[in-house]
DNA sequence: ATTTAGCACTCACTGATAAAGAGTGCTAAC
DNA sequence: GTTAGCACTCTTTATCAGTGAGTGCTAAAT
């Protein structure tokens, strides 16, 4: 068990290195008013705490860096919750002032504020589009062969694809199509809808229409595509601005691994609620070694729930993240909340 | 005027420099089996080629690198168009031959082709959206208060906007609504859309609705917003790998200058055809001093124009540039003509 | 039994100096 | 006109001493 001058020594030790990225000696942490004794003295209980494995040197003869475990104790106990400053707050609750109707530009504000108030990176995991139920289907023939086909899910998401048109197909068969869908099709689950189409509407379409096998090939093509749940990510470029990241490598293989989409996304799905930190090894990636990712849920209407994330060094304001992300998600989760 | 050995000697400068990135000796000038004099000759030519502005020496004793003024003289005079490898072609053919039917998928995916093959940051202007008309309206209700408008071009594309629906204001009122707009706004190109809203419906909506004033308030806010000319960059990332971007501070401002979109669209709208390179200082931005931005334009059905771009340093390889953005945007318009 | 002052030691960082190497410009010979 | 030869310039790399921040240990002070 750390002392309570051990605790206090590992606290200024990483707030001071989260602030200024150097490692922090024994006399800098002496002038501090709340520490009322000698270097040398502190010198010992440093010490101790590299042999418990808080903190680290990064040479025989260099003050200390926070560990790890270090990071993760001062996360798990050492936390004060810091209030935000009124200009934060304001930034927040303006842009959610701003009547957005859509759930791509609140997701894409957030994003975007969250990675301007930080200076890391944000990346928001939109909630399962499996579980959002389509709401309607609307097909608009663009010329002769080829049409787009729209669907509307119930949470105001819109995905549309184009697909060709079967040569021998009248506008009038179209239109019954879509009428049969539409009526067969709404409340469905966007994840059910290939097994929907197989279970009822292949029978369905023989007994209307001349060309059903056809038909229903076009149709499959048409709606029972992928439906990548999306991520949104705001200021990918403030990784240039920590010093961490001096090494262009890094930054390199960091920025490959935020690109590939769908590894993200199953690190960012989570069922916890609150806040979740993971730090450095935590991360399953390797180029996020040096990386701490906090994750938050927020939430839409029912019960579907997304992530928002943020990515920065393991040297990240971790308090002020967590003020920040608190707030955003219920923002977040409150305007989502009005729609439905 | 340059004489013939001058020219040779000022392609393989730039060849080579293009290559390895690396100042050019006249030792090594020599050594090329089309160069049949001596690197005494060589340094007197260089010394006259210098004179003349085309190449530079990074010091008082080194090797020579092409100045700007020699770059274009490259480009416009010494550039052998290339025969792209059997690789290069099939890739791009491969791309294109599964069908896509979307203009954003088409796009968004030369973008990466483009990128990938060059290992350059690819930028592609959409055509001006004000220039397509409205092909499609459709109002999709999600609640009592809240329904979604879709505006669907004549391009196939898909724009969306949810808004809130007067409390007054039937379902069927609604429908009517929707009939209404559809018959008096088709083929209306959306940059007029706010002129025939106030020109006809205006005046329309009120025989057919009680709350014709709030309805219209309504309405210009789900239609008449920024369509704003999309741009779609590919391999953003892919500045880093450069050695002239081995300095953060240059790649930051970089990445600033190609995130401010309306400036960047306005920097690719041209009218003139074929393939526009402008090199160094010939780019308006600061940031871009160094680099060089390569364009050409695609065709969508009648006469609408887009953009595709390379923005790479100045050292490029224009001759292989050159001939991938020529079967490129070909490939896009060929793709295009299909549709319409 | 703690705490602290003092001191030797370690290591990174800085700046100076030297040596090597690549390349030029000029001169004189071909 | 062309080229070989050579002195000169400038960058790059390595080496080395000096400086300073910081540590660990010991012995004195509390």
């Amino acid at each position: 068990m750390l002392t309570n001058r051990q605790l206090l020594i590992l606290q200024v030790i990483i707030d001071d290195f989260i602030l200024t990225a150097q490692p922090v000696g024994s006399r800098s942490i002496a002038k501090k008013e709340a520490v009322t004794f000698s270097s040398a003295t502190i010198r010992n209980e440093m010490a101790d705490l590299e042999e418990m494995g808080f903190i680290e040197k990064t040479h025989s003869s260099s003050g200390r860096v926070p560990s790890e475990k270090g990071y993760r104790f001062y996360v798990d106990h050492l936390l004060s919750p810091l209030r935000l400053s009124s200009q934060e707050i304001l930034t927040i609750r303006d842009a959610f002032d701003d009547k957005m109707m859509e759930f791509e530009r609140v997701v894409q504000k957030s994003a975007g504020i969250l990675s301007d108030l930080t200076n890391y990176t944000s990346i928001i995991l939109g909630p399962e589009v499996f579980e959002t139920k389509l709401k309607q289907l609307q097909i608009v023939p663009l010329s002769e062969q080829s049409a787009i086909a729209i669907l509307v899910t119930d949470t105001g998401h819109v995905e549309h694809r184009a697909f060709n048109v079967p040569v021998e197909m009248k506008g009038a068969d179209l239109e019954k199509m879509v009428n049969i869908l539409n009526s067969r099709l709404q409340g469905v689950p966007l994840v059910k809808l290939h097994e929907k189409l197989y279970s009822e509407i292949h029978e369905l379409l023989k007994t209307h229409t001349d060309q059903h096998e056809e038909a229903f090939q076009y149709l499959h093509a048409a709606l029972v595509d992928d439906h990548p749940t999306k991520l949104y990510i705001g200021g990918k470029t403030n990784i240039l601005m920590q010093p961490e990241f001096r090494d262009l490598d890094k930054v390199r293989s960091l920025y490959a691994t935020i690109e590939q989409e769908s590894e993200m996304a199953d690190l960012l799905r989570t069922d916890q609620k609150g806040i979740q930190v993971r730090i450095g090894q935590e991360n399953p990636f390797d180029a996020m070694q040096n990386c701490s990712l906090i994750t938050a849920s927020y939430h839409l209407g029912n019960d579907q729930v997304g992530t928002i994330a943020l990515l920065g060094p393991t040297r990240m304001e971790y308090n002020r993240m967590f003020s920040l992300m608190n707030v955003l998600s219920r923002h977040m989760t409150d305007t989502f909340r009005g729609w439905y």
